[in-house]
DNA sequence: TGCGTATTAGACCGTTCGGTCCGAACTTTA
DNA sequence: TAAAGTTCGGACCGAACGGTCTAATACGCA
């Protein structure tokens, strides 16, 4: 993909990722990607729907690099990995500064009862990210009780996710994040057999 | 208050749950409340800022007394008002019809790194939210263990709502919020002493 | 009866929006 | 060198936006 395309895409993630889609310009976007103007930036894109729904896909195909990809690792215990995937997205909100939040979320509260264009791309990012945590609950079934449905398991991780991040935004405080991941591993935690797998304190530390 | 500004208040809250505040128009609003035109409008409210601030003030009214309200009642154990109060989430989300959210995700969503008076406003209302949570769990100590974070968790469950009523949005499907209503009364109940208070099943119904 | 408020109707304003079109210059590659 | 793709700069379009203004009519109440 030529560079051009991923610098208006990039621009484009950030400014989304703070005031949402509506509010975002395409006159924002060629002044954040340093364009010379509107021919410049329609050379590349043939609309504002398209670059919206072409930086839904990367901005997934980043996160799925840089976070799901945690998940996959398959030198390390699962329920581990699942604690590190936790880290990750709240050193992924540290990065961004208290400002933005996740690029899902932001769309799907906008968008959700007015496009459904992007609320079935939503879904299904949604649905792509259920499935990751799923399977990797189903490989550390051993560990976990036997009545644990994972599938209700993952959607609850990842509600609490993305309200944490809200939440984060709001108060501008990263440690609102930072709790509710604790809790969150601790929730997990939970599920686990008596015994087996790794020991997490339920102690505050 | 007139009846008139309740109709408009009325109208634009529907409208704000469901697009947001910057994709509702003045003229959706007064088409909405039936008014006859601008300056109809304009004869209630000074702007549309001054329209949102009022919309959010009343929509945390509504809930402080269709839902915070629960988790006041004198005669009911403080831990089952808890689970009441999750309840009537879910409940007034399936009032909605799918359609809308939580006015204040959407809010927050939108508006969190744009908009500093809706911010701080919305952080009130957040922080409202919490000190009722704060304060049943300071009611419910004797049946808690001691090192409860009271803060914290209740921090963890408006996340974990508002991360909730936002997937169920997306995918359109209430018992996604159900399911996680479920496991976060579970998540509730192990900070529960051991024998004490009401005892909530960890296998799923 | 009169006075203030509420309602109706519509013209109007400046600004921003997404999007189109044009024409020229520059760069890459065949 | 010719052709194709990229960059530049700006004029332009119709629609929608928040908001103002005027002016007439209805209504509730002392």
């Amino acid at each position: 993909m030529s560079d051009r395309r991923t610098q208006i895409l990039d621009a484009a993630a950030t400014l989304i990722s703070e005031r949402g889609f509506t509010s975002t310009s395409v006159a924002d976007v060629i002044k954040g990607a340093k364009l010379s103007g509107k021919s410049h930036f329609y050379h590349y894109f043939k609309s504002k729907e398209e670059l919206g729904y072409e930086v839904l896909n990367r901005q997934f195909e980043r996160f799925a690099e840089r976070g799901l990809a945690i998940l996959r690792e398959p030198m390390i215990d699962p329920l581990e990995r699942l604690n590190l995937f936790i880290d990750a997205v709240v050193a992924l909100q540290s990065e961004r500064g208290g400002r933005g939040g996740s690029p899902f979320g932001i769309l799907a509260a906008e968008l959700a009862d007015t496009h459904d264009g992007f609320r079935v791309r939503i879904e299904a990012v949604f649905e792509r990210w259920v499935s990751q945590i799923r399977s990797l609950l189903w490989e550390a079934r051993p560990q976990l009780h036997d009545d644990v449905d994972a599938g209700r398991l993952s959607r609850f991780i990842i509600a609490a996710l993305e309200g944490a991040v809200l939440m984060t935004r709001v108060k501008r405080d990263l440690s609102v994040l930072e709790g509710i991941a604790a809790d969150l591993k601790r929730f997990i935690a939970m599920h686990v057999r008596d015994g087996a797998g790794l020991q997490v304190h339920r102690n505050l530390e």
